[in-house]
DNA sequence: ACTATAGCGATT
DNA sequence: AATCGCTATAGT
Protein backbone atom coordinates (compact mmCIF):
# COMPACT_ATOMS: atom_id res chain seq x y z
CA UNK A 1 0.00 0.00 0.00
CA UNK A 2 1.38 3.60 -0.87
CA UNK A 3 1.09 6.30 1.52
CA UNK A 4 -1.59 8.00 -0.87
CA UNK A 5 -3.43 5.09 -0.10
CA UNK A 6 -2.78 4.49 3.27
CA UNK A 7 -4.15 8.75 3.62
CA UNK A 8 -7.17 7.72 1.71
CA UNK A 9 -7.87 4.87 3.85
CA UNK A 10 -7.43 7.19 6.76
CA UNK A 11 -9.71 9.78 5.56
CA UNK A 12 -12.48 7.18 4.85
CA UNK A 13 -12.35 5.64 8.46
CA UNK A 14 -11.98 9.00 10.31
CA UNK A 15 -13.42 12.04 8.29
CA UNK A 16 -12.24 14.14 11.90
CA UNK A 17 -8.40 13.47 10.80
CA UNK A 18 -6.53 16.61 9.69
CA UNK A 19 -4.63 16.07 6.30
CA UNK A 20 -1.12 14.77 7.16
CA UNK A 21 0.98 17.53 5.51
CA UNK A 22 3.76 15.75 5.19
CA UNK A 23 2.50 13.74 2.80
CA UNK A 24 0.73 15.90 0.75
CA UNK A 25 3.49 18.86 0.39
CA UNK A 26 5.69 18.87 -2.41
CA UNK A 27 9.55 18.00 -2.26
CA UNK A 28 11.83 20.66 -2.11
CA UNK A 29 12.82 21.93 -5.35
CA UNK A 30 16.45 20.06 -6.28
CA UNK A 31 19.19 21.91 -7.40
CA UNK A 32 22.12 21.56 -9.79
CA UNK A 33 22.25 18.86 -12.55
CA UNK A 34 19.42 16.20 -13.11
CA UNK A 35 20.93 12.79 -13.43
CA UNK A 36 21.09 11.68 -17.19
CA UNK A 37 20.18 15.06 -18.59
CA UNK A 38 22.80 17.24 -20.14
CA UNK A 39 22.34 20.56 -21.98
CA UNK A 40 21.02 20.37 -25.66
CA UNK A 41 18.67 17.27 -24.57
CA UNK A 42 14.96 18.10 -25.97
CA UNK A 43 11.61 17.54 -24.86
CA UNK A 44 8.23 17.86 -26.64
CA UNK A 45 6.38 19.83 -24.33
CA UNK A 46 6.15 21.06 -20.32
CA UNK A 47 4.99 17.37 -19.47
CA UNK A 48 8.31 16.16 -20.56
CA UNK A 49 10.05 18.43 -19.13
CA UNK A 50 8.75 18.24 -15.92
CA UNK A 51 8.89 14.28 -15.98
CA UNK A 52 12.95 14.28 -16.24
CA UNK A 53 12.83 16.32 -13.05
CA UNK A 54 13.70 19.53 -15.29
CA UNK A 55 11.22 22.03 -14.26
CA UNK A 56 8.31 20.74 -12.38
CA UNK A 57 5.46 23.55 -12.65
CA UNK A 58 3.60 22.76 -15.97
CA UNK A 59 3.06 26.38 -16.91
CA UNK A 60 4.61 28.66 -14.50
CA UNK A 61 7.74 29.62 -15.87
CA UNK A 62 10.15 30.03 -12.70
CA UNK A 63 10.29 26.56 -10.24
CA UNK A 64 11.16 27.21 -6.26
CA UNK A 65 10.23 28.79 -3.11
CA UNK A 66 10.68 32.07 -1.78
CA UNK A 67 12.36 29.97 0.92
CA UNK A 68 14.70 27.48 -0.70
CA UNK A 69 15.44 29.61 -3.79
CA UNK A 70 14.42 29.41 -7.37
CA UNK A 71 15.94 26.25 -9.11
CA UNK A 72 15.13 26.12 -12.44
CA UNK A 73 13.62 28.75 -15.23
CA UNK A 74 12.10 28.70 -18.88
CA UNK A 75 12.24 31.36 -21.14
CA UNK A 76 8.71 30.64 -23.62
CA UNK A 77 8.43 34.29 -24.84
CA UNK A 78 5.88 35.53 -22.56
CA UNK A 79 7.76 38.56 -21.25
CA UNK A 80 8.67 41.52 -23.39
CA UNK A 81 11.63 42.56 -21.12
CA UNK A 82 13.71 39.41 -21.62
CA UNK A 83 16.98 39.99 -23.04
CA UNK A 84 18.72 36.50 -24.00
CA UNK A 85 22.75 36.70 -25.54
CA UNK A 86 23.41 33.20 -24.98
CA UNK A 87 25.63 33.00 -21.93
CA UNK A 88 23.61 35.75 -20.11
CA UNK A 89 20.15 36.06 -19.63
CA UNK A 90 18.21 39.22 -18.67
CA UNK A 91 15.16 37.10 -17.20
CA UNK A 92 11.81 38.94 -16.20
CA UNK A 93 10.25 37.74 -13.26
CA UNK A 94 6.62 36.44 -12.86
CA UNK A 95 3.21 38.24 -12.42
CA UNK A 96 1.72 41.25 -13.39
CA UNK A 97 -0.01 40.30 -16.28
CA UNK A 98 -3.35 39.63 -18.01
CA UNK A 99 -3.90 38.22 -21.26
CA UNK A 100 -0.51 38.27 -21.93
CA UNK A 101 -0.14 42.02 -21.37
CA UNK A 102 1.30 43.52 -18.33
CA UNK A 103 -1.03 45.47 -16.94
CA UNK A 104 0.51 45.96 -13.82
CA UNK A 105 3.50 46.12 -11.20
CA UNK A 106 5.47 43.19 -10.58
CA UNK A 107 6.03 42.25 -6.87
CA UNK A 108 9.10 41.24 -5.07
CA UNK A 109 7.49 38.31 -3.65
CA UNK A 110 6.70 34.56 -4.30
CA UNK A 111 8.67 32.81 -6.98
CA UNK A 112 10.52 36.26 -8.38
CA UNK A 113 12.08 36.05 -4.63
CA UNK A 114 12.66 32.50 -4.82
CA UNK A 115 15.24 33.76 -7.73
CA UNK A 116 16.74 36.88 -5.37
CA UNK A 117 17.06 33.90 -2.90
CA UNK A 118 19.08 31.79 -5.32
CA UNK A 119 21.46 35.02 -5.90
CA UNK A 120 22.06 35.57 -1.81
CA UNK A 121 22.93 31.93 -1.44
CA UNK A 122 24.60 30.99 -5.15
CA UNK A 123 22.56 28.27 -5.90
CA UNK A 124 22.70 27.13 -9.61
CA UNK A 125 19.31 27.60 -11.77
CA UNK A 126 18.45 25.29 -14.78
CA UNK A 127 17.78 26.98 -17.95
CA UNK A 128 15.12 25.86 -20.79
CA UNK A 129 14.63 27.52 -23.84
CA UNK A 130 10.96 27.12 -25.48
CA UNK A 131 9.86 27.13 -28.82
CA UNK A 132 7.83 30.29 -28.42
CA UNK A 133 10.96 32.12 -27.25
CA UNK A 134 12.71 33.42 -30.40
CA UNK A 135 15.71 32.76 -30.22
CA UNK A 136 19.04 30.68 -32.68
CA UNK A 137 18.86 28.62 -29.33
CA UNK A 138 15.43 27.81 -29.25
CA UNK A 139 14.33 24.40 -30.72
CA UNK A 140 11.58 24.77 -33.92
CA UNK A 141 9.42 23.28 -31.65
CA UNK A 142 9.43 21.78 -27.55
CA UNK A 143 11.97 22.62 -25.13
CA UNK A 144 15.67 22.44 -24.86
CA UNK A 145 17.60 22.28 -21.42
CA UNK A 146 20.33 24.93 -21.55
CA UNK A 147 22.65 24.03 -18.37
CA UNK A 148 22.94 25.49 -15.50
CA UNK A 149 23.68 29.50 -14.30
CA UNK A 150 23.97 31.77 -11.38
CA UNK A 151 22.08 34.66 -10.80
CA UNK A 152 24.32 37.09 -10.48
CA UNK A 153 22.61 39.92 -10.10
CA UNK A 154 18.63 41.43 -9.65
CA UNK A 155 17.07 44.81 -9.96
CA UNK A 156 13.75 46.63 -10.45
CA UNK A 157 13.21 48.51 -13.71
CA UNK A 158 10.26 50.26 -15.87
CA UNK A 159 9.38 47.55 -18.59
CA UNK A 160 8.34 48.57 -22.00
CA UNK A 161 5.08 48.19 -20.88
CA UNK A 162 5.59 50.97 -18.52
CA UNK A 163 4.78 48.62 -15.31
CA UNK A 164 7.24 48.07 -13.13
CA UNK A 165 9.23 44.58 -13.79
CA UNK A 166 11.76 42.53 -11.68
CA UNK A 167 15.16 41.59 -14.00
CA UNK A 168 17.64 38.67 -13.49
CA UNK A 169 20.93 38.72 -14.88
CA UNK A 170 21.29 34.94 -15.70
CA UNK A 171 25.45 33.84 -16.08
CA UNK A 172 26.29 30.48 -17.57
CA UNK A 173 28.13 28.11 -14.87
CA UNK A 174 30.03 27.24 -17.82
CA UNK A 175 31.94 29.24 -21.02
CA UNK A 176 31.19 26.86 -23.06
CA UNK A 177 27.79 26.07 -22.61
CA UNK A 178 27.02 26.53 -25.85
CA UNK A 179 29.41 23.76 -27.19
CA UNK A 180 25.91 21.75 -27.53
CA UNK A 181 25.24 23.43 -30.49
CA UNK A 182 27.53 23.07 -33.43
CA UNK A 183 26.94 24.67 -36.65
CA UNK A 184 27.11 21.83 -39.45
CA UNK A 185 27.84 22.09 -43.32
CA UNK A 186 24.21 21.78 -43.64
CA UNK A 187 23.36 24.68 -41.97
CA UNK A 188 21.89 22.27 -39.33
CA UNK A 189 22.19 22.55 -35.38
CA UNK A 190 23.40 19.45 -34.46
CA UNK A 191 24.26 17.85 -30.94
CA UNK A 192 27.64 16.63 -30.40
CA UNK A 193 28.31 13.62 -28.29
CA UNK A 194 27.09 13.57 -25.08
CA UNK A 195 28.65 14.53 -21.37
CA UNK A 196 28.89 12.75 -18.33
CA UNK A 197 26.75 14.96 -16.16
CA UNK A 198 29.58 16.77 -13.60
CA UNK A 199 27.52 15.70 -10.58
CA UNK A 200 26.50 17.96 -8.25
CA UNK A 201 29.02 18.48 -5.69
CA UNK A 202 27.91 22.52 -5.48
CA UNK A 203 24.86 21.23 -4.20
CA UNK A 204 25.58 19.08 -1.93
CA UNK A 205 27.66 20.83 0.12
CA UNK A 206 25.09 23.82 0.52
CA UNK A 207 23.52 21.13 2.12
CA UNK A 208 25.41 21.87 5.28
CA UNK A 209 26.15 25.28 5.26
CA UNK A 210 22.75 25.77 4.92
CA UNK A 211 22.03 23.71 8.11
CA UNK A 212 24.26 25.42 10.12
CA UNK A 213 22.86 29.09 9.04
CA UNK A 214 19.41 28.12 9.51
CA UNK A 215 20.48 26.96 13.39
CA UNK A 216 21.98 30.24 13.78
CA UNK A 217 18.76 32.06 11.86
CA UNK A 218 21.44 33.48 10.11
CA UNK A 219 23.06 35.44 12.77
CA UNK A 220 26.60 35.74 13.23
CA UNK A 221 28.45 33.44 15.77
CA UNK A 222 30.88 36.43 16.64
CA UNK A 223 28.51 39.79 16.44
CA UNK A 224 25.19 39.10 16.66
CA UNK A 225 24.26 40.27 13.36
CA UNK A 226 21.72 38.98 10.68
CA UNK A 227 21.92 41.24 7.75
CA UNK A 228 19.00 42.17 6.19
CA UNK A 229 18.61 42.27 2.34
CA UNK A 230 15.27 42.22 0.15
CA UNK A 231 15.88 38.41 -0.52
CA UNK A 232 15.95 38.19 3.25
CA UNK A 233 18.21 37.10 5.86
CA UNK A 234 21.83 36.82 4.95
CA UNK A 235 25.04 35.16 6.46
CA UNK A 236 27.58 33.29 5.57
CA UNK A 237 29.46 29.73 5.93
CA UNK A 238 32.72 29.80 7.03
CA UNK A 239 34.76 26.87 6.98
CA UNK A 240 37.07 26.73 10.43
CA UNK A 241 39.58 23.74 8.28
CA UNK A 242 39.75 25.22 4.95
CA UNK A 243 38.32 22.83 2.22
CA UNK A 244 40.92 23.24 -0.06
CA UNK A 245 44.56 21.54 -0.75
CA UNK A 246 46.36 21.06 1.27
CA UNK A 247 44.06 21.48 4.34
CA UNK A 248 41.37 19.45 3.02
CA UNK A 249 38.89 20.05 5.63
CA UNK A 250 36.00 18.24 5.80
CA UNK A 251 32.80 19.62 4.54
CA UNK A 252 30.44 19.17 7.86
CA UNK A 253 28.58 20.87 10.35
CA UNK A 254 31.24 20.35 12.37
CA UNK A 255 33.65 22.53 10.75
CA UNK A 256 31.57 24.89 9.43
CA UNK A 257 30.50 28.72 11.17
CA UNK A 258 27.91 31.12 10.92
CA UNK A 259 29.64 34.48 10.62
CA UNK A 260 28.46 37.60 8.69
CA UNK A 261 30.85 38.74 5.69
CA UNK A 262 32.87 41.20 8.11
CA UNK A 263 33.47 38.58 10.83
CA UNK A 264 33.99 35.55 7.81
CA UNK A 265 37.15 37.64 6.26
CA UNK A 266 38.62 37.99 9.82
CA UNK A 267 37.96 34.69 10.07
CA UNK A 268 39.90 33.17 7.30
CA UNK A 269 42.61 35.84 7.54
CA UNK A 270 43.81 35.65 10.68
CA UNK A 271 42.15 38.68 11.98
CA UNK A 272 40.60 36.77 15.03
CA UNK A 273 40.94 32.79 16.40
CA UNK A 274 38.99 30.86 18.72
CA UNK A 275 40.19 29.02 22.08
CA UNK A 276 39.47 25.64 23.72
CA UNK A 277 36.36 27.34 25.52
CA UNK A 278 35.20 29.18 22.61
CA UNK A 279 36.92 32.67 23.60
CA UNK A 280 38.04 34.91 20.90
CA UNK A 281 41.78 35.37 20.65
CA UNK A 282 42.41 38.56 18.88
CA UNK A 283 39.13 40.15 19.59
CA UNK A 284 36.93 40.56 22.63
CA UNK A 285 34.06 38.32 23.15
CA UNK A 286 32.92 34.70 23.08
CA UNK A 287 31.98 32.59 20.23
CA UNK A 288 28.48 31.86 20.51
CA UNK A 289 27.72 28.09 19.93
CA UNK A 290 24.80 25.91 20.15
CA UNK A 291 24.44 22.62 21.73
CA UNK A 292 24.00 20.58 18.57
CA UNK A 293 26.49 22.53 16.49
CA UNK A 294 29.57 20.75 18.51
CA UNK A 295 32.12 22.28 17.17
CA UNK A 296 35.23 20.58 16.35
CA UNK A 297 37.98 21.17 18.94
CA UNK A 298 40.33 19.83 16.51
CA UNK A 299 39.51 22.28 14.01
CA UNK A 300 39.32 25.33 15.80
CA UNK A 301 42.99 24.40 16.84
CA UNK A 302 43.93 24.00 13.14
CA UNK A 303 43.53 27.33 12.62
CA UNK A 304 44.74 28.65 15.58
CA UNK A 305 47.88 26.64 14.38
CA UNK A 306 48.11 27.84 10.75
CA UNK A 307 46.37 31.64 10.53
CA UNK A 308 46.98 33.22 13.68
CA UNK A 309 50.06 35.65 13.53
CA UNK A 310 52.82 35.74 16.46
CA UNK A 311 52.08 32.53 18.67
CA UNK A 312 54.85 30.93 20.72
C1' DA B 1 -3.25 37.84 -35.59
C1' DC B 2 -5.68 38.22 -30.98
C1' DT B 3 -8.55 36.62 -26.96
C1' DA B 4 -10.86 33.54 -23.83
C1' DT B 5 -10.87 29.68 -20.98
C1' DA B 6 -10.29 24.98 -19.21
C1' DG B 7 -7.01 22.71 -16.85
C1' DC B 8 -3.94 21.26 -13.15
C1' DG B 9 0.20 21.19 -10.34
C1' DA B 10 2.47 24.05 -7.03
C1' DT B 11 2.47 27.65 -3.64
C1' DT B 12 0.78 30.25 0.03
C1' DA C 1 -9.14 26.83 0.34
C1' DA C 2 -7.69 30.22 -2.65
C1' DT C 3 -4.55 31.87 -5.94
C1' DC C 4 -1.30 31.75 -9.57
C1' DG C 5 0.74 30.84 -14.11
C1' DC C 6 6.52 31.89 -19.98
C1' DT C 7 0.07 25.84 -21.50
C1' DA C 8 -2.61 24.24 -24.89
C1' DT C 9 -6.34 24.73 -27.60
C1' DA C 10 -10.39 26.61 -29.58
C1' DG C 11 -12.89 30.41 -31.28
C1' DT C 12 -13.09 34.96 -33.52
Amino acid sequence: MTSIEKYEWVLLSNKDRVKPLAILRTEMPIFGEINGIVAGDLFDDRKALAEAGIHPPLVAGISGTQGEGADSIVLSGGYEDDVDLGDVIIYTGAGGQKNGRQVSDQKLERVNLALAKSKIEHLPVRVTRGHKHKHPLSPAKGYRYAGLYYVDDYWCDKGKSGYKVWRYRLIAEKTDSLDYLVKEPSGEYELPKRKQTTGNRIVRDYQKAKNVKAWYQFQCQVCGLAIETSAGLYAEAAHIKPLGKPHNGPDIESNILCLCPNHHVMFDNGGFAIDDNLNLIGINGKLNELKKHRISAEFIQYHRDHYLKNTE
